[in-house]
DNA sequence: GTCAATGTTTTTCTCGAGATTTTTATCCAA
DNA sequence: TTGGATAAAAATCTCGAGAAAAACATTGAC
């Protein structure tokens, strides 16, 4: 076997290369769709987005049903595909359920954790907060609030990943994706505040000292923050 | 819209005929791995299940990418297909996380359900029934097996019909499908015993009355005892 | 006898064209 | 002007063949 010292990677979940031109497409407009360059609803015409990835219409036909999986994507009967749409009911039902199953993971990675998992956990705390300057000193370049969002997402991963739970960590991992869409539009208005830096200090400090209620309840308040700085964007954007 | 009465079908959710050549080999493959006709771990080569299931290579890739959405089958690079293992352990997982989602859906679906709620419980639950009447009846022919499969599912979809949180729902029926692939190892050595229907029975009566403490209660033991049946079953079964 | 290298065979992956189905546009009648 | 039916257009779905990769078998050297 190859997982012989577990050795998580922190370079966001990324890291191989695409193997194959299917999931090369996939990834792309993965991207895409996530940083919103497809808006949400739109249809996914096989014939024009064939030429703009550079595949076959078969090929992406076939990242596109991937996506179907991730459910940024909706394939309906005999009529084509369409991005995702998105509402306000759904982030709040996306958030509840991230916070229901990442809580539970959370609880029992604290449990189970050992040295490499404390390790890990402060390794991707350093890597997130190296991010997070990188993002206050120079402009909000699209490169590094890119790098950001890997960055707080391989955060959470390593969180929970003590959790002897495959299931619940595949469910977040959706969860998480979906999750990401919306921040985007967040985020687009009011940069990251300042306070969130120190929201993912105290869960690191409470998951260390295997305060698992006190890490839960931060990681709660943490991820419901966001639900409410969508709440209040314009309706509009919610289109 | 066609919504009117919202009647949700009480057939077991495969209602509408697949609309396309790629869900009809996508359906027809899903049960035949359910069923164990496709063992766990074995090579799905493409060249020969075409003929097998009278579709193009193209098609029959399609098929095979949407079971990968289901995680009854598992792609590998430039590898090709292969059904999805099972083991001891990976049934404990998705057992306890059907447990953890199911119950906090069938809380709020207690809470929040009308009037229409109670009668589909009450309905599926009679359906359910009518096929276990059958299944004693008959010998254990593979059609009322199937049959009481689907009523069996209906059931337990109906009863956290009312829950708002279609990501736990949709994380629900993934979870499902999963463990019926287990249930039908275990229901291969021993018929299903007798006190089913009575669980069946008592999870109805405490969600007609409203009573969620106890109605979750029973729907852990109840699906908690079919993990207990594949724990009792041999090893080499679970190749 | 073991191991590495090479060549063959199988399988996967990719593409473009044809057959169906859906969508849009046009026309005619009420 | 509105409504429905017919015809044209566009898009999806499907297939088989060719290119690329992986798996397998054979051979030869140490």
């Amino acid at each position: 076997m190859n997982d012989v010292a577990s050795v998580p990677d922190l370079t966001g979940g990324h890291a191989d290369e695409p193997k194959t031109l299917a999931e090369g497409a996939y990834r792309q407009l993965r991207r895409d769709i996530i940083e919103g360059l497809h808006r949400p609803g739109e249809k996914l015409r096989v014939e024009h987005l064939k030429d703009q990835y550079s595949v076959g219409a078969g090929t992406l036909r076939e990242a596109l049903q991937l996506l179907v999986t991730d459910a940024l994507v909706v394939a309906q009967g005999q009529r084509g595909f369409r991005v995702a749409p998105i509402s306000l009911d759904d982030f709040e039902d996306i958030t509840r359920t991230r916070v229901l199953l990442e809580t539970v993971a959370l609880q029992q990675s604290i449990e189970r954790g050992d040295d490499a998992w404390e390790a890990n956990v402060v390794a991707s705390f350093h890597m997130l907060s190296r991010a997070e300057d990188k993002l206050d000193d120079s402009s909000k370049n699209g490169h590094g609030r890119e790098e950001w969002e890997q960055r707080n997402r391989a955060f959470h991963e390593v969180l929970i990943s003590a959790s002897p739970s495959r299931w619940i960590r595949h469910f977040q991992n959706i969860l998480y994706l979906q999750s990401e869409r919306y921040r985007r539009l967040s985020l687009f208005r009011q940069p990251i505040p300042r306070d969130v830096h120190a929201e993912h200090q105290a869960i690191v400090d409470a998951a260390l000292a295997r305060n698992a209620p006190e890490a839960t309840r931060i990681l709660t308040d943490h991820i419901l923050r966001t639900l409410e700085a969508v709440r209040n964007l314009p309706d509009d954007l919610l289109s």
